[in-house]
RNA sequence: GCGGGCUUAGCUCAGUCGGUAGAGCAUCAGAUUGUGGCUCUGAGGGCCAUGGGUUCAAGUCCCAUAGCUCGCCCCA
């Protein structure tokens, strides 16, 4: 048998209707906010990436999918969205015409990781990003926009928590005292933090080892060293979230994995989720587009997994309510070809009903349980008798309560509000 | 990339000490040939993940591979 990639998965009928629920939220919220859609293509030049996001960084060195395309230019299926974005927006001119972008992305997107819980191959994001303003209100508005979505779903139990990586002084500033002091407990470090040591100081901070954690615990905080610039961003921040009643926690250890935040960086998790327990994230990123080579840019987004917010909602939502049950079966005596039955078929659904038939001229019975298996409201039992006398049987399926019509009456019955 | 667990019918799972497979649900068909749900009866459905090995004999024991899953790493 043919598998799908490893990592990947069918979205399945019986799944379907939660995506398309989830998808439908996230467009309303975005059109509240005033967010339009931008589609970038799912592969770009490799570079794309290599700039954005960190040549240092996993994402980067292990789990991309690029491939030499036919005349030999590397190729990546986009691990992310916010770097496609911005290369679109400078490529467009769209920062020009206009002093402020609010725009939103959603699709799937792909890195080479070993599957677990919460973690594919192929997987959906949906992220917005804010991108011509670097006041506090800009990344307030992102994080509104988050939770809402997420309480748009009916998704209440997450914690919001937010940090501050300050400017590029303050960072830099921190970085140098962090690895002071890392350096002097370097040993007792965990093999894999002293990787980070080497690569990304920041990174050894949200570590899950054990003797990591006590170690960092009386290592220097980032809070301490920000500047002043960098304060005032990031308290009015917090005095925005604390006045539209976002609740959120300061964590001084959340550094976040990709290369271009600066200032403001938050996320979203949930316990419901196992170790994969973040649902989605986001921060400032003013130096992005002068990686890029465009113009300086302050920006802030954040980006959701959706298939961790499918599993949440999974256990949460009541799923049938979702599904749109048929509206008529038809239970049909009469020939497929006869012309009773499909003036009949073409009437009710032309009063954009969901109709069924049956299709395998099984037996009448058969049909019956047919009707009563795929929950349609209605029974409409078609025969001799009824053709005869220009009607229909019309069995209500819940309560067995059966009436005739007549065809002229059929366009004025109220099948919807049984 | 590293570790643990798992893989038998469409689904959920039994399968003893090695002797070429079973249940429940689902599906389909019957129970006075135009009336569903409940009940009863019956039927179909399996390369036992794949490939090797041990053995007279492997779903069962051994090895490898793949996939799933739970962690690590990383991230959404």
């Amino acid at each position: 048998m043919i598998q799908s990639v490893r990592g990947t998965k069918d979205i399945l009928p019986e799944d379907i209707h939660l995506w398309n629920f989830v998808e439908g939220v996230l467009k309303e919220k975005s059109k509240r906010y005033g967010y339009s859609e931008l589609r970038t293509p799912v592969f770009e030049k490799t570079e794309v990436f290599v700039r954005s996001i960190g040549e240092e960084t996993d994402i980067v060195n292990k789990e991309m999918y690029s491939f030499p395309d036919r005349s030999n230019e590397s190729i990546t299926l986009r691990p992310e969205g916010t770097a496609p974005l911005v290369r679109a927006v400078i490529q467009n001119s769209l920062i020009q015409q206009s002093n402020l972008l609010r725009l939103w992305y959603y699709g799937p997107f792909f890195r080479y990781e070993r599957p677990q819980k919460g973690r594919q191959r192929q997987f959906h994001q949906y992220g917005a990003e804010c991108i011509g303003s670097d006041y506090p209100e800009s990344d307030a508005e992102i994080i509104s926009l988050a939770c809402d979505i997420l309480k748009g779903v009916g998704i209440k139990n997450f914690n919001v928590l937010i940090n501050s990586l300050g400017n590029n002084l303050s960072r830099e500033k921190y970085r140098k005292e962090l690895i002071a002091y890392l350096s002097k407990h370097l040993l007792e470090l965990s093999e894999d933090s002293q990787r980070r040591f080497e690569k990304n100081p920041l990174r050894v901070l949200d570590s899950k080892d054990e003797k990591d954690i006590m170690i960092t615990k009386s290592a220097p905080s980032i809070l301490d060293y920000l500047d002043k610039e960098s304060i005032e961003h990031f308290e009015g921040v917090k005095n925005i979230l604390s006045k539209i009643k976002i609740d959120f926690i300061i964590h001084p250890k959340l550094v976040r994995g990709l290369d271009y935040y600066n200032h403001t960086v938050f996320e979203f998790q949930s316990s419901e989720l196992g170790a994969q327990d973040s649902i989605g994230g986001g921060g400032r990123y003013n130096q992005l587009f002068a990686e890029f080579g465009a113009k300086q840019t302050p920006a802030v987004g954040f980006a959701f997994g959706i298939e961790r917010l499918i599993i949440i909602l999974d256990k949460l939502i009541e799923k049938d309510k979702l599904i749109q049950k048929p509206d008529v079966f038809i239970v049909s005596s009469l020939t497929p070809d006869d012309d009773y039955y499909l003036a009949l078929l073409k009437k009710l659904r032309n009063m954009d009903l969901i109709v069924i038939t049956d299709l395998n001229r099984r037996s009448f019975k058969a049909q019956m349980k047919e009707s009563n298996r795929i929950e349609a409201k209605y029974a409409i039992l078609l025969g001799e008798d009824e053709k005869k006398t220009n009607s229909i049987s019309l069995k209500r399926l819940e309560d067995g309560f059966q009436q005739i019509l007549s065809v002229d009456s059929i366009g004025s019955f109220n099948f919807v509000n049984k």
